[in-house]
DNA sequence: GCAATATGTCACATTATTGTGACATATTGC
DNA sequence: GCAATATGTCACAATAATGTGACATATTGC
């Protein structure tokens, strides 16, 4: 699955064939474990959005300080490197979109607890008030896909990237610690 | 060709069928006009990238204040839409890239613009000096595919979009105006 | 209206991908 | 070591996408 989702990264209808390989087992055994594609995405996705939530609501969970909340749910999510550009594209990309939704309510979760912390944000008038949650909600996922972009392409080094990452965001929302 | 454009961005290795339905001719016909799908793409590229040129340099060259010159370049960047993703995805996207590389002088002349803006801007300590330009680089093609994503998918009011996008891009690299 | 050009229709060969069966060969657990 | 399980090899049918030729039908420019 980690081969098939490094895979559809680059090429998001690559050949089966091309999966097999860069699993280092054959087309045959592939189709032993996934009846066909639509059935490996599936996989896929389930494995990746369970990877994912699980990360990020450790990250949550990891800290009483809404700030560090959400900076550790942004750090969580950078980790997951291709998984979460897997699930991400899964929930926006129109060709994906013929896949079941299962999972949706662990998704929702971790997704409300997001939207808590930003909410609270804005009551508390401490990012822009000109800005939409939703706007915000798009810039967090943006943000991090380009940062896991930027790593993964050499343009930023591993160490800066996450720093970069946070720093962007916080200015890109105005958010005052 | 827009029509093509349209269509790789919901799915980069759509039929040439849909992409002629979509243009509302036969697809003996789209083979009339473009030998083979590398040839539509390449197509594409070139009107494309030379649409996204112009509106840029026009951007560049629309006022005499640095800071303006960016932020134009940032909207002229946003109502390119399709174009600008199209070509964006051109040049990050290794599926693509077994095509040729035309155009690339007046690319970089764009490009050289903006960073000759940047540095100027980070030699005057006006922007964050903790981050790197190609960070900078990275970070403002990213607010300008979310900016267009948020708008096409609705998330985001058209009205709203660019100023939305503005704020925070200067934000995220911490401008002082 | 008529010639030139553009487009549509249909048929066809070619190719790549997919899914599966049958059987051989490794690999594992005990 | 031996049985059970996993994987590989090969062959094959089915499908979808592609590119092209031949000819019919619109559409355009003058």
């Amino acid at each position: 699955m980690s081969a098939a989702v490094k895979c559809f990264q680059s090429n998001e209808s690559i050949s089966l064939e091309k999966i097999a390989e860069e699993a280092g087992v054959t087309r045959r055994t592939l189709h032993r474990y996934f009846e066909n594609r639509q059935n490996l995405m599936e996989s896929c996705k389930n494995e990746m959005l369970e990877s994912c939530n699980k990360a990020m609501n450790e990250a949550y969970e990891s800290d009483d300080d809404q700030i560090k909340k959400l900076r550790n749910m942004l750090f969580a999510a950078i980790e997951q490197g291709a998984k979460y550009s897997f699930i991400k594209r899964f929930y926006e990309n129109s060709s994906f979109s013929d896949l079941e939704s299962k999972n949706e309510f662990e998704s929702d979760n971790v997704k409300t607890r997001w939207l808590k912390i930003i909410k609270n944000l804005q009551n508390e008038k401490r990012i822009n008030h000109e800005l939409t949650i939703n706007w915000i909600f798009n810039l967090f996922g943006s943000i991090i896909e380009t940062t896991i972009y930027a790593v993964e392409s050499g343009d930023v080094a591993k160490n800066d990237s996450k720093k970069f990452a946070w720093i962007s965001f916080k200015g890109a929302i105005g958010l005052k610690e």
